[in-house]
RNA sequence: GCCGAAAUAGCUCAAUUGGUAGAGCAACUGACUUGUAAUCAGUAGGUUGCGGGUUCAAUUCCUGCUUUCGGCACCA
């Protein structure tokens, strides 16, 4: 989909297209009062404070008209060049503009762009006259934090999106329902993967069959991989003491985030939202030496957190969920092998999966939220530039964001981002120099001494559940055949005749371990075979007089129309090819 | 949590201005016995998300809650 503030033209398109969407409305509520009004990669948006008046969505389509009445009259877009001064007298009835003029320095010449009778403060550059905005439509309307800060009032945003020529944007609105198509949510609930039920509660999926078959897979595919590279599994506890969150400070930070406190007698416990604090505690369990690090223990964890109820997402973002977890105990001059470990395998498992739309991001604090992130200068600089120093050594393309970090210390997160446009982390990286400090670990040093090791938290598949959200969006839910629940489905031609000899193929890919279906139905070829289709089974079996003769079996992938006829045995030795590579 | 919207059969959707709900698919029964994306006929299926109110009468209007959706905020 086109990036529109990555395209020069559309951003100043789009730009403008804001400003006309402001002019509008101004017209339709004269007490409107505007904040911001950028371009997004998907458009642009206005920020509005329409006092005790809302706008919905069915008032859209009267903007827009009147979007148009205003592009249709060619009024000329004008830049103004004005001092503070000025600015501040041009704008002395908008609260909103003043704000936005009194955090610029005072020497600064402010710009303003003017069509008609409407002018707005910006830096510009903006298209000649209000006709040049012929192709656009406005998508969605909602609330927006001033400021983006949750303590501040709400103000109405409206999102639009503006194109060249017509068909560009009737593309683009045609992708917009695609997406759709290929959100998780529905493709989950058409393959029977998962579903939620009000009783059971909010943001808490049920897993179905083909759904917890694939995440076994995951869970099994993980796991070997995990082996291989020498780390530990452990199995810990789905819930742990209040007071072990207080120790690690999670409790601190995430208490109105975690399920509440569950007292018993005397003793008080929480549903553990993450596993750091359990992980600490089987590294302290024993003492260990230099040699021993670095030491990677591993755990496929539940864990469970209270989001936010508008927060909850499909299997993408719920309140129980399942961690593909690791806490690497490790030496400060081990940092850099520990993370191109981590960084190569979650190549490695990407190039598995075949996903290539996804960035590095280097998450760092916000240096003046002293509230959030630990105040330890010192710890920060040291674990932060240890992280650019060794992202810069790998050569990873990686950007920089401010306020992302974890509480206790900076991350390398994979961003993907899901069908309908929510960015989100997929992997993650974290180098945590505290914990080890509040729970005092230590490791003893090749001259005697106790030192502290550094803990690297990471998770590559993330969670399952959201694993399986992106996978499922990524593939449009024909899941590559090692993964699928149903790997083959066999359709007798006539059930009298074929049914014993697609019994016997069953049996024979059973016993080689492939997830076979018989579809024994009384119904006809071009009718099962529909539904294996739409089931997206990866390959298809039709058996009838010619095979059965033969002893041979036809097959027909998911992605081609076209039949092969092969031997039973080349058949098998093709699906465990397909297969053996993602083991 | 905040701003807005929605909730009708297992699924996808209908139902003028208030008059106790319909279709297709799926399910079930029967007929057909079929070689590559839907054979035909019949049957059954609903306290219209849950509770309260207005009304002679509520799927429809008002109200509280729940869940879902679009954003915002949050995301260890």
């Amino acid at each position: 989909m086109e990036n529109i503030k990555e395209n020069e033209k559309l951003n100043v398109l789009n730009h403008s297209c804001a400003h006309l969407l402001a002019h509008a409305v101004k017209r339709l509520y004269p007490n409107a009062k505007f904040w911001v009004g950028p371009v997004i990669e998907e458009g642009f948006y206005y920020d509005i404070d329409l006092g005790d008046e809302v706008i919905k969505e069915e008032d859209l389509p009267k903007i827009e008209k009147e979007m148009k009445k205003i592009s249709k009259s060619d009024k000329r877009i004008v830049r103004l060049e004005i001092t503070k001064q000025e600015a501040l007298d041009m704008f002395k009835n908008d609260s909103y503009k003043i704000d936005l003029i009194n955090n610029m320095s005072d020497d600064e010449i402010i710009s303003a762009y003017k069509q008609d009778d409407f002018v707005d403060l910006c830096r510009g550059p903006h298209m000649p006259t209000t006709k040049s905005m012929k192709y656009f439509k406005l998508l969605k309307v909602s609330g927006a934090y001033y400021k983006g800060d949750s303590k501040n009032k709400m103000l109405q945003r409206i999102y639009g999106i503006c194109f060249e020529t017509e068909e560009d944007l009737n593309k683009h609105l045609q992708l917009l329902e695609e997406a759709k198509q290929r959100d998780h949510r529905k493709i989950g609930k058409d393959l029977d993967i998962f579903m939620n039920s009000e009783l059971v509660g909010k943001g808490l999926p049920l897993w179905l069959p083909n759904g917890a078959m694939v995440r076994m897979l995951l869970d099994r595919y993980i796991t070997d991989k995990e082996i291989r590279l020498g780390y530990k599994h452990v199995c810990t506890p789905s819930l742990g003491s209040k007071k072990l969150y207080e120790t690690s400070g999670h409790w601190d930070h995430y208490k109105d985030d975690m399920f509440p406190v569950m007292k018993l007698d005397d003793e008080e416990y929480v549903l553990r939202p993450m596993n750091c604090p359990h992980h600490m505690m089987i590294y302290k369990n024993s003492l260990h030496s230099y040699k021993d690090l670095p030491i990677r223990l591993a755990e496929i964890a539940n864990d469970f957190r209270y989001e936010a109820s508008g927060a909850v997402c499909g299997i993408e973002r719920t309140r129980a969920f399942t961690q593909n977890d690791s806490h690497i105990f490790a030496r400060v001059d081990q940092i850099k092998e520990e993370f191109e470990g981590v960084v190569k395998l979650i190549l490695d498992i990407y190039k598995d999966f075949g996903f290539k739309d996804y960035e590095f991001r280097l998450s760092l604090r916000d240096k003046d939220d002293k509230e959030k992130y630990l105040d330890d200068d010192e710890m920060w600089e040291k674990a932060e530039s240890e992280l650019r120093k060794v992202l810069t050594e790998l050569n990873l393309p990686f950007y920089e964001a401010q306020g992302e970090a974890a509480f206790y210390g900076p991350k390398l997160d994979v961003q993907v981002k899901s069908a309908i446009g929510h960015d989100v982390t997929l992997s993650t990286c974290q180098l945590d120099f505290l914990l080890p400090e509040r729970f005092d670990l230590s490791y003893i040093d090749k001259d005697g001494s106790k030192k502290r090791p550094v803990v690297i938290h990471r998770a590559i598949l993330g969670s399952l559940d959201r694993f399986l959200a992106f996978l499922l969006e990524e593939t449009k839910g024909a899941l590559p055949l090692w993964l699928s629940p149903v790997q083959v489905n066999i359709i007798p031609v006539n059930n009298e005749y074929h049914l014993r000899y697609a019994c016997e193929i069953k049996n024979i890919l059973r016993e080689n371990d492939i997830r076979v279906e018989l579809d024994d139905r009384e119904e006809k070829v071009a009718y099962k075979l529909r539904e294996s289709v739409t089931r997206k089974i990866p390959i298809t079996l039709i058996l009838g007089d010619k095979e059965k003769e033969n002893g041979n079996i036809s097959y027909r992938k998911y992605h081609s129309d076209e039949t092969i006829t092969t031997t039973k045995e080349d058949f098998i030795v093709l699906l465990k090819n397909e297969i053996k590579n993602y083991k």
